[in-house]
DNA sequence: TCCCGAGCATTGCGGCAACATTGCGCGAAT
DNA sequence: ATTCGCGCAATGTTGCCGCAATGCTCGGGA
C-alpha cells in the first residue's frame, strides 16, 4: 500500500511516516501543493492525507482538481483542530474523511483503513487464493485463518500481486508498488524478495504460486 | 503494437524503448522531424510520441501534417514541464494527450492505453473469436476469462492477426508488427514464430486458427 | 496426371539475456 | 548485544529467439 502524504511541517511528517511504515505503508511525502499534484499525477497511490496550509497555498483546492481528473482516490484532510469550516470544506470538495490536529496516529491508521475498505465496488478488501487470504485495508495475510508474518517488503510484494491475482503485473508495476520515488534500487533487489516470497509460499503450502512472465513481469495464481 | 518516439535526446530514447518494449510495445525511434515524416508515410503507427524540440525545427509542426494527409494516429507531445503554451498548442493542433518531462513511464503507459481506448469507434479494445479474446491496451490475450501466457513475439503476432482477425494480413505487415526496422531478420524467424503460435493455439483448443495464404500472407479465422 | 519448384512448416540447437538463488555485510530496531 | 530485514553482487539456471536443415504442400505446365 501506498500513499501520499501532502505535508509541509516537516516534524509531522517525520513522525507520520516513522507510524505508518510500521503499518507497512509505503509512503510519499510532498510538501508543497505543487508537488503532490506532480505526484498525483505520476502515480497512482491507495490513499492521499492532505494537509491545509502548504507555502504555496491552500491544501483543499487540490481536492476538485484530482476528482475532476476522474481519480477517485480516499483523501484524508488534516485540519487545525477547530478549523470547522475547513472540515466541511474538505467534506463537501470530495474528500472522505478529515482529522483534526493533533491526533493520535493510531487513529490516523485506523481512518484510513475505514476509507479503504469502503470502496468495495472497485475491490474487495478481502482477497483469497488458494490457502491464502489477504486483508488489504490491514495489509495482513492468513493461512487458514492464522496470520502470516512477512517482512516489509516481501508483504509489499505479496500485496501486489493479490490485488491483480489471476493476471500479469509488470515488474515496473511490482517496483513502484515496493518502492517510493525516493528509493534508488541499482541491483535485482525486488528479484530476491520475489524469490524470498516465492520460497515462503512453497514451504507454508500456501496453495498459490508466483510465475515468471519472461520479458514482462510475475503473476499470482492458485495452484491447480 | 508499435509506436513511433520522435526524440532527439538519446538517453530519454533509450530508456523508453526499454521500458516500452517491457509492455510489449515495438518501438521505432527517429531523432528529427525529416525523418519521422518519412516514418509516419511508410508505417501505420498505433501511436505517435512528439518531443517538441527537434535539430532541425519544432516537432509541433508535424501535427498539422499528418492530421492534413487524413491520418487520425493518436499523438501524445512530450513537453519540458513548465512548457504550458506547448500544451496548448500541443492540444490545439491536433494532438491527443501531453506528458510533461520529466515522467514516470508508468503513467506514459498508461495515458497510451487511454488514448489508445478512446477510439471505441475505430477498434474496440477487446477482440474476440473462438474462446480466444484479447485485449488490445494491455496486450493481453485469454481464454475463458483466464489469461494466457505467450512469448512476446509470439503475443505481438497474435496481435497482429486479431486486429484484423478473419481478413488477411501480409507477411510484410506481420513483419512490421513484430519487429521494428532497426532489427534485422535474415532467416525464417517469422515464420517459425507462427508455427509455434499455431501449435499453442490447437493445443490450446482456442477455437481459433492460423491460415495460410500463399504467395500472401496469413489469416486468423474461428474454427468453425 | 505427374512432376517439379517455390513457398511454407516444423523442429533441434546454440547463444544470450533475463531471471533465480543465496551468502554477505551493514544498519536499524529491539 | 543480538537479531533480522535489506540491498548488493556473484553465480547458477531457464527459456526465448534467431538460425538453418529438412520435410511438406500447393499449384502450374506439359
Amino acid at each position: 500500500m501506498r500513499i501520499l502524504l501532502v505535508e509541509d511541517e516537516l516534524d509531522m511528517a517525520g513522525a507520520l511516516g516513522a507510524a505508518l511504515s510500521k503499518h507497512n505503508i509505503v509512503i510519499d511525502h510532498v510538501s508543497s501543493v505543487g508537488d503532490a499534484r506532480e505526484a498525483v499525477r505520476l502515480h497512482a497511490y491507495d490513499a492521499i492525507l492532505l494537509d491545509r496550509q502548504m507555502p504555496d497555498g491552500e491544501g483543499l483546492r487540490l481536492i476538485p482538481e484530482i476528482r475532476a481528473a476522474d481519480i477517485d482516490t480516499p483523501i484524508i484532510v488534516l485540519t487545525a483542530h477547530n478549523d470547522h469550516e475547513g472540515r466541511i470544506r474538505g467534506l463537501d470538495l470530495g474528500a472522505d474523511d478529515y482529522m483534526g490536529k493533533p491526533f493520535v496516529v493510531e487513529e490516523l491508521i485506523a481512518r484510513l483503513r475505514a476509507v479503504l475498505r469502503r470502496q468495495p465496488l472497485l475491490s474487495p478488501d478481502v482477497i483469497t487464493a488458494g490457502r491464502l487470504s489477504f486483508e488489504v485495508s490491514h495489509m495482513e495475510p492468513s493461512l487458514d485463518g492464522k496470520p502470516v508474518i512477512l517482512p516489509r517488503r516481501e508483504l509489499l510484494v505479496l500485496a501486489a500481486l493479490m490485488k491483480r491475482i489471476g493476471r500479469t503485473v509488470t515488474r515496473e508495476a511490482l517496483a513502484n508498488a515496493v518502492y517510493n520515488f525516493d528509493a534508488e534500487i541499482q541491483s535485482n533487489a525486488l528479484d530476491s524478495h520475489v524469490s524470498r516470497l516465492r520460497k515462503k509460499l512453497a514451504e507454508l503450502d500456501a496453495g498459490v504460486a508466483i510465475h515468471t512472465i519472461r520479458g514482462i513481469g510475475y503473476l499470482l495464481k492458485a495452484a491447480e
